[in-house]
DNA sequence: TCAAAAGTGTTTTCTGTACACCCATGC
DNA sequence: GCATGGGTGTACAGAAAACACTTTTGA
């Protein structure tokens, strides 16, 4: 009676995962009737983004029941929990396509290569180095911060931020983000 | 407790406006604390489109408290419901670039000037007509009826309708409607 | 010196945009 | 015959797509 259903989706993906401070959006409301067999549930469903890489530790080594798994690897969820997670995927894939959230999903600093595997893996279809690249770069969304990767058996390649200052301001004048 | 949260809002949009069988969609989950200062309620919104022109009769008649407005006429709205308002329309503003809704907006037979005014409408811009009509006829999911406009004052239109099937089957086959 | 990924330009094709006049109809 | 909106095609520019080799680095 006194949280907010924004701040109850916050407050219990903290207490489920140990997740703070990332992206968080509310998904859809699922009503149907006997989506619980036990008794008539409402569900006001939020997704959340973040990189696994930025996960805090306590996230990924505490014993609570929450655990990680590739999307692929989702063993089968109760209730209407798979129609929920499909839901989510959904609107990850349209989502992405006209707004910057996939750097939600990568550290702050990202090579351009990991970026491209992300839209890659997201969209399910090759893209080309060059023409992505180009068109991000174009952009000017993307800023240099001047390191490249460490510990790579590779050339190491150029870290950049995604400028939400930037993107902000230029959302704000009608520009619209699209892969 | 034995409906659903949609069957609830096709029976309320009947009960408040007669409307029934049209383009009804849930739009967003108000939670805040407060939205209401006299008790905590959550509120699942939904909203529907529908022509003007192929309203049933009691709607535009019956003497209840629900009432038409031009958007740019709305009155001042109780609690939040100036906010849920914006939010439907950022909505439709969207969602009217990659799906064909504009036609739940039209009458079922519709020339391509009542079209594009729609979108130029919505859209807050103007359209060429020629390069409107270029696009729309190109990806042929409108059907030449035959049939004209009546009782004009200048050289009648051609009526189209949507091809909902074709939009269908090629929508299952990867295609997206965009404007 | 080899393996592995980073980084880089040009050409062709397609799509979007700008633009002006004749046509049909009712009054 | 005139006012009103219906209907049509072309030229140009910018974006998207196709495409292959050299560079850097660690092992």
């Amino acid at each position: 009676m006194t949280e907010s259903v924004d701040d109850a989706a916050i407050r219990e993906l903290k207490e489920e995962t140990g997740v703070t401070d990332v992206f968080l959006e509310q998904l859809y409301t699922f009503g149907s009737l006997g989506r619980d067999p036990r008794e008539r549930v409402v569900s006001v469903a939020y997704y959340a983004l973040t990189s696994l890489q930025e996960l805090p530790l306590e996230a990924s080594t505490d014993a609570s029941d929450a655990q990680w798994f590739e999307l692929a690897e989702v063993p089968p969820l109760g209730f209407d929990h798979e129609e929920i997670l499909q839901c989510a995927i959904a609107r990850l894939r349209n989502k992405i396509r006209y707004e910057p959230i996939g750097f939600e999903l990568l550290p702050a600093r990202f090579t351009l290569s990991q970026l491209q595997r992300l839209y890659e893996q997201i969209l399910e279809r090759e893209l080309d180095k060059r023409n992505f690249r180009k068109k991000l770069l174009k952009m000017d969304l993307l800023v240099d911060t001047g390191e490249k990767e460490t510990e790579v058996a590779h050339r190491a390649a150029k870290l950049y931020k995604f400028d939400t200052q930037k993107y902000a301001s230029l959302k704000q004048a009608g520009f619209t983000f699209e892969l």
